[in-house]
DNA sequence: CGAAAGAGGTCTCACGATGAGACTAAGATG
DNA sequence: CATCTTAGTCTCATCGTGAGACCTCTTTCG
């Protein structure tokens, strides 16, 4: 695919995008039916996408996430299990041994979200220094300004 | 491009993503350096992508800003700018007028995240169904488990 | 025998973020 | 002179979040 080629995909992308909102606009205002809400309050949840992350790698049992995210808490952890669970991206699966050992593993629903993720992540790495650049520059404006004018 | 290609092309895309979380095992783990997090952190935010898509449909003022995103307040409408002004993702124009009005529009790293958005968001449709299936299943076993055990 | 550990949680409490809504400036309009 | 406008900011009550104690059950160690 030439460069030519790939600039018309990206503004594919955006048109489509762009019609997609519009097409919102016939529908009722119903923020709690909307799915892209529902979705991204999800991912937003600070926890659900990296643990989510985690669960790329294999199945893991509960302590063996929170040692991979290990500022994420027990309860926020439990929380952000369940509602993957609820929402059919993680199952759960429950031996009983003594004591109980419970494993994580991402579903095929689960699996799907990965490919959109990975874009999204992919962005996030490669403007990442100009997101960086922009901060430092805002910052310098704001440090900046309230002495003069 | 056939089934089998988009097949392998999903597959690659969540092993390059397994790769991708399994490079950064070699980090120091450092959440506020993480630019996933960061990203992440503010799609979460519950309002940034809102006001993300409404700029798709061009600039806006404040005030059409919020027409178009009813059960936003004003306070979160100006932090939710404020920080995608602070990341560089959208630019925001002044005109000294009584009273003053000002123009919000994506910048061209703002136009660049809708494309792995656009993904995202029709994962979000298609997948909408399942999830709510999914839900509704979680549902149903827990208000039943109770009694029974 | 008693103590501690280890898994997977739940519960409580304090704190920070969030939303509602009043208040501001500065001019145009009735 | 009162009122309307826009784009905010400010305060206060509320809500969600995070830290950490506590729980259950059994095995293992001293």
């Amino acid at each position: 695919m030439g460069t030519r080629a790939r600039a018309g995909n990206r503004l594919a992308a955006r048109e489509a995008l762009a019609q997609r909102v519009r097409g919102w606009a016939h529908l009722p205002f119903d923020p709690a039916r909307c799915p892209v809400r529902s979705v991204l309050d999800q991912l937003g949840d600070k926890w659900t996408t990296l643990v989510v992350l985690v669960l790329t790698q294999g199945p893991h049992r509960f302590s063996a996430v929170q040692r991979a995210i290990p500022d994420i808490s027990k309860r926020m952890l439990t929380q952000a299990l369940r509602d993957l669970e609820r929402d059919g991206l993680v199952a759960r699966q429950v031996f009983p041994t003594t004591p109980p050992s419970v494993e994580y593993r991402l579903t095929p629903l689960g699996e799907s979200l990965l490919e959109p993720l990975g874009a999204l992540i992919a962005w996030a790495e490669v403007h990442m220094a100009g997101i960086v650049a922009a901060r430092a520059g805002f910052a310098r404006q704001r440090t900046a300004r309230p002495a003069g004018a």
